[in-house]
DNA sequence: ACGTCGATCTCGAAC
DNA sequence: GTTCGAGGTCGACGT
């Protein structure tokens, strides 16, 4: 036990994930209150300062504390004791150790994206597929083309009268940023080409602060879900194009 | 590798927890769908078939599989591949491992009894055991009392003047919904009986966009903290009631 | 900091 | 089974 608790110490001290695995009980205090009598449980520390008590079975951990949390490593009584405390609310959450089978420290690396459904770039395929997501009678013309200072814009296409549309695709909600960007874009292009040039956001949803923005500058929004991209992927991927439309 | 795949598979036949710390990447697909790429991470499997993917930090898992799902194991492309499939609904999460830094499996024996001390149950039995909780001069004439559609109000009494009382409990600040919910109780009561009703809602506190309609409905609000009515059964446990009051 | 809202919510209870 | 509501919800975002 004397080995357990210099053990925790330096893990938690180093800043590393620390997982226990041993008999314990548990005590929580704060928004709400509870006890948990001894058992054999999981005891997982990240590096933030979030904490999970884990018994053998369930998807969600009996006792807990959110990210955050500070900690303390102390004998009480024989048994070995965590406390992490959080502030703001206060909550306390003990933990007490008689018996350690398993400790175990490890400084994960961790940069890998994540996404959910799709990426942008998954987003710029499915339109590039079914330019009917962006509007009826649209008509890509390139992708990814450089514009000078200005960046890369995502899609330039041309619509059913023929005018130059440049597609702006966000695969979060749309803020003020994507829009000032993709004015960038289209002024960028008017300059150059001297013809009527339509900027469309394509994006899950606008953020409402940006919409006085986005209607100021006479650009337009499309709603595009992340989902139906992922969707006309997967059955571009599987079936015909056509028989999807 | 081929060590790791021993393992895990001993593991998972076993029935025991399962933790693998390694390099790995992970493809949901589901009621929704997600991709994680390359890094480092904690995989937990438990005996009822609950999985989690954690990053090094935050408390909630990256992917996850609920209790009740079934595995695979194996190679492909030189990558471990342990398969967690979910029937109802239908969901698959593959978790694609090229390194394993840590492994661990246990068998835990965890009978320990959890108690959250103040349940909204909880609450009710502290105001029925002290009424004065509610108000000076509230005597509760029934609890959980059923009243037709309208579904079961948490205590039904009467005030000094002998008018009606119905107190709606709320474990947690009170919003529209409690307030709505109490508005109905009382509105079938006065249809029921055509004495005068007060509606009390009896929670730690009630949130403010919920007051204007409190006040709009002429109900009302008693703050009664938890932690009082904790320590209220604590000590109707312990002592006398006499002590107390 | 506080309030609102969505979630692969999870979880349990009621019907 | 399904639906409904609670949760120490958590987490993200806007104010």
């Amino acid at each position: 036990m004397e080995e357990a608790k210099v053990f925790i110490q330096h893990a938690l001290s180093r800043r590393k994930i620390l997982l226990v695995v041993g008999n314990c009980m548990v005590d929580y205090e704060g928004r709400a209150s509870s006890k948990l009598d001894w058992g054999e449980r999981l005891l997982i520390v990240k590096s933030d300062g979030s904490v999970m008590v884990h018994r053998p079975t369930g998807y969600e951990p009996v006792n807990w504390q959110p990210p955050g949390s500070v900690f303390q490593v102390e004998f009480e009584g024989g048994k070995l004791r965590i406390r992490a405390v959080r502030l703001q609310p206060k909550e306390t959450l003990n933990i007490f150790f008689d018996k350690v089978f398993h400790l175990l420290s490890a400084d994960l690396r961790d940069e890998g994206e994540f996404s959910m459904y799709v990426t942008e770039m998954d987003m710029q395929k499915a339109l590039l597929a079914m330019p009917e997501l962006v509007e009826k009678g649209f008509h890509p013309l390139a992708s990814e083309k450089e514009l000078g200072e200005s960046g890369f814009l995502d899609i330039l296409g041309e619509d059913s009268r023929g005018n130059l549309v440049v597609v702006e695709i966000k695969r979060n909600p749309a803020g003020r940023e994507a829009v000032l960007q993709l004015e960038r874009y289209v002024k960028t292009l008017r300059e150059k080409t001297g013809k009527t040039v339509r900027g469309v956001i394509a994006a899950p949803e606008i953020r409402r602060e940006a919409q006085p923005l986005l209607a100021a500058l006479k650009l337009e929004f499309k709603p595009v879900s992340p989902r139906r991209c992922y969707e006309v992927l997967k059955a571009g991927r599987g079936r015909k194009l056509s028989e999807f439309i």
